[in-house]
DNA sequence: ATTTTAACTTGCATTTCGCAAGCGATATTT
DNA sequence: AAATATCGCTTGCGAAATGCAAGTTAAAAT
């Protein structure tokens, strides 16, 4: 546990893994942009941390030279499941603008969302998971 | 997600709550020489933060006015699956001292282990539930 | 009554973080 | 072709968080 902790265990490590896993983010402005505010600093240096770990990936878009395309390895969508949990608790526990019905479902179907999270990521589909809320959540 | 890492997402939080649910520590004392070493005031600027979110609760040992014991919460409880998906996917992707088997099991029997640890909680058995690895895991 | 123990504080040096600005390499516009 | 814009980072610097050692207070043990 502690070892998985030293990987991604800080503030915005997590945050990253799932805008790339749910909310089908890749660049590096893309996430620099998705609302909660991480420094360009700070960004760089977990995503080269995260690919360190063999978390992600980093691919230069053929179309355009100056963009890259950040993607979860098979190590890093592996970690699907703790995300799913930690929205779960979140959900149950604290105020989130979740509509709860749908996490209601993703509780009670773990196994199937997490499939599509699979499926998703085998298939290069970036479409987002969940409904983008109205708030922009903090 | 981002709310659920507010309230325990930096790099010690997660460890004592693994330590109270897992290894059966409870006081002060047993946290600072758990193996991780982590400072006294940020230990306990810690369990202050997870008693103010209302994950632990902090008693007075009748027998012994000095001691504190700390123990989770039903909140806190319920970060079970989490650490637990944590756990199983430290074994997976990196190096732990742990015996693969055991892992095994863990991971297919879910909801048994769950269960377990709920029932320890409870029941307020402070065996641990995991057996100690001689290497201390850094 | 003295010493020990448990649970914290406090002070201070070091590290990490957050913000703004800048830079180099593509790509786009004129 | 030249100027401008965009993308993915660095850099510099002040502020906040962290780590370490030592001290404090209250309760137990001797």
């Amino acid at each position: 546990m502690s070892i998985s902790l030293e990987a991604f265990g800080d503030r915005w490590s997590l945050l990253i893994i799932r805008d790339l896993m749910v909310r089908g983010l890749r660049t590096f402005r893309e996430f620099q942009h998705s609302g909660e505010g991480i420094a360009t600093n700070i960004l760089a240096e977990r995503l080269q941390r995260l690919q360190a770990a063999g978390i992600i990936t980093a691919e230069a878009e053929p179309a355009d030279g100056r963009r890259v395309n950040y993607r979860l390895t098979e190590k890093g969508i592996d970690l699907g499941p703790v995300l799913l949990e930690l929205l779960i608790w979140g959900t149950r526990h604290e105020e989130t603008g979740l509509p709860c019905a749908l996490i209601a479902k993703m509780a009670s179907h773990r196994e199937e969302v997490l499939a599509e999270v699979r499926r998703r990521w085998r298939e290069r589909d970036h479409t987002p998971l969940l409904p983008n809320p109205k708030e922009k959540r903090k």
